[in-house]
RNA sequence: GCGCCCAUAGCUCAGCUGGAUAGAGCAACGGACUUCUAAUCCGUAGGUCGAAGGUUCGAAUCCUUCUGGGCGUGCCA
């Protein structure tokens, strides 16, 4: 067993034994104390009691002090103190810390995961940019949180699934075929305008001239409806895969690509529509149908049939939605942009209003992201093929530096993405030192093995003594806890924050004690804290989608 | 007007759901390579946590108001 679990379990049995609830997870957490004098570990329970039994807080900590006393194991932990308010400090016993880096080897990749989820299904859908231009830095930013926390889930034992919905139908499609046709007439030599709502980038233009260079003039004496539809099929299929391409060269894998013609076609909305009037959720008004969603807190009530006759968009996304549900998921998690915030009132109540209940549909905004370039912000502006592309970044600065910039920042906060610094191989470059800190570790095994030092399985772990190593264990078993918390919070930037201060304890451990020496049982052992070290990081930067380089 | 996000060191940000003396990284300055990679480490300096009230044993964190910034507010998607 780990130490925090031990610590966990012993804290919630003297609980019991003094009669409080411990049913509530939060009770349970640990903290780690900014001061060493107060020892590894420190709980706070004592004082978040206090309120409830209204008892004083170092009096609560007495009685479950002499409880924990009873049950705790001196391999484990060496001291128990109450200090100040009334924090319980937990002294974690050496060879409890010694044992810890075989445990963490013996679970390797699974060091980090937990049963914490508990299987429940979760869909995550992110990014679901229209198939009308290239993906933009936002999405990118988008790609990356929703990639990383569908991970993390998964991590800790949720049934997680990624999913891009594609809407290949609809009003922007039909602009985007007026749009292909009008740069395919004038590939011809037949000078035609893109409409002013239209797609005016230059990759329309680019598509144009594949076209062309194709199937020639095929599709100039189509009438023009024909030919935008005709044409808008192709640009259509030719945009999707390249956000396909853009999504797998960024090492993203989704479980599911899911088309908004799916619902069209299968008359979805129809049952929506059906609901909605059966419970008197919609009402005719100015040749419209709308639906009450002000009873559930939504600004006013939204459009469900245009005045044409039309479904919204907003119709058909409640369609895709409950469909989601009906694949059996649970709960269903969003990741939007900032221009969609609006959009969560209407979509939460028209899911309530299906009967689901309002916690089991979740938004995150994902902010916005600005671009600098040698200290200054690259304007982006969505219009006339201003739009700095996904892949151009990623192009520039790589894979590796992207998702990490992208998951460094909390995501309600908008992000500054400089360039410049991606590039940089420096210290200056959060991503190269984390990874190179890894590589480091491979160095010292490649150094050891030329010198005819094996890399041992297991080792006695009891020569490693002093506070550096110690040290570095304390924060490589954080780990799992991180997982954790990022989980509960939709936090993935604490995981390049730990990988941070995980490379940092090791480099310093690393500057302070030399591992391979004549000393062959201090070399075992250090070489056995380096494999763990080295496992976390990996385990960490494979949460990321980021490489372990095995040397830079 | 209303709604959402935000305000912490010169810059970019953390701050583990209300805890102990507010922390990193960059930038600045001063040190450390005959050593497993100096892509590293050590030290110095830098703060009235936007402002004012409130809640309590205790507030950067929670509540109210204000100031200042970003975004949104279609029978668009």
């Amino acid at each position: 067993m780990k130490p925090l679990e031990h610590i966990r379990n012993s804290i919630k049995k003297a609980l019991e034994e003094n009669g409080f609830d411990a049913s509530d997870k939060t009770l349970l957490s640990l903290e780690k104390p900014k001061q060493a004098e107060h020892g590894d570990i420190s709980s706070t329970v004592a004082m978040n009691l206090a309120k409830i039994a209204k008892k004083a807080p170092r009096q609560i900590a007495q009685d479950l002090v002499n409880s924990l006393n009873k049950k705790l194991d001196p391999d484990y932990i060496t001291k128990i103190d109450i200090a100040g308010p009334g924090f319980i400090n937990f002294y974690l016993a050496e060879k409890c810390l010694q044992q810890s880096v075989l445990t963490i080897l013996n679970e390797a990749r699974d060091f980090g995961k937990s049963n914490w989820g508990d299987g429940y299904k979760i869909n995550f859908e992110f990014v679901s940019a229209n198939p009308t231009g290239p993906l933009n830095i936002v999405s990118a930013r988008a790609a990356a949180v929703g990639d990383v926390l569908t991970t993390l889930f998964n991590m800790v034992g949720y049934e997680a699934k990624r999913e891009y919905y594609i809407n290949d139908a609809g009003r922007q499609v039909r602009l985007l075929g007026a749009s292909v046709s009008a740069r395919y007439m004038t590939e011809l030599g037949n000078e035609q305008p893109v409409p002013e709502d239209g797609y005016h980038g230059e990759y329309l233009i680019d598509l144009a001239k594949e076209i062309f260079a194709k199937d020639g003039d095929k599709y100039a004496s189509l009438a023009d409806d024909e030919r935008a539809a005709t044409l808008g099929r192709m640009a259509l299929e030719y945009m999707i895969g390249r956000h396909k391409a853009s999504m797998k060269n960024y090492r993203l894998e989704y479980d599911e690509w899911f088309n908004e013609t799916r619902i069209r076609e299968a008359n979805a909305h129809q049952k929506v529509l059906d609901h909605f009037a059966k419970t008197d959720m919609s009402y005719e008004k100015e040749d419209a149908l709308w639906f009450r969603s002000s009873q559930f807190g939504d600004e006013k009530d939204r459009v469900l049939i245009t005045s044409q006759g039309e479904p919204t968009y907003f119709l058909i996304d409640i369609a895709y939605h409950q469909n989601k549900y009906d694949r059996g998921f649970e709960t269903l998690i969003d990741f939007w942009g900032p221009d969609h915030h609006g959009y969560i009132p209407r979509m939460s109540a028209a899911l309530q209003a299906l009967g689901h209940p309002k916690e089991k549909f979740d938004v995150s905004i994902i902010q916005q992201v600005n671009l600098l370039r040698s200290g200054k912000a690259i304007k982006m502006s969505k219009r006339a093929g201003e739009i700095v592309e996904m892949d151009e970044l990623i192009n520039e600065v790589g894979v590796d530096a992207a998702r990490y910039f992208f998951v460094d920042r909390r995501i309600s906060q908008p992000l500054d993405f400089d360039i410049d610094l991606a590039k940089k191989q420096s210290d200056e470059n959060p991503v190269f030192y984390v990874q190179y800190a890894h590589a480091r570790i491979c160095n010292i095994m490649r150094h050891a093995q030329e010198n005819g030092v094996e890399i041992p399985e297991t080792a006695d772990m009891s020569p490693m003594t002093n506070t550096f190593e110690l040290a570095l264990v304390i924060k490589l078993l954080d780990f799992p806890e991180m997982v954790t918390k990022a989980v509960e919070n939709m936090e993935p930037h604490r995981i390049t924050n730990y990988l941070h201060e995980t490379a940092t304890v090791f480099h310093k451990f690393y500057h302070e004690n030399r591992v391979v020496t004549e000393d062959k049982a201090m070399t075992a052992a250090r070489l056995m804290l380096c494999k763990a070290a080295k496992q976390v990081i990996a385990n960490g930067l494979d949460v990321l989608g980021i490489s372990a380089p095995e040397n830079m």
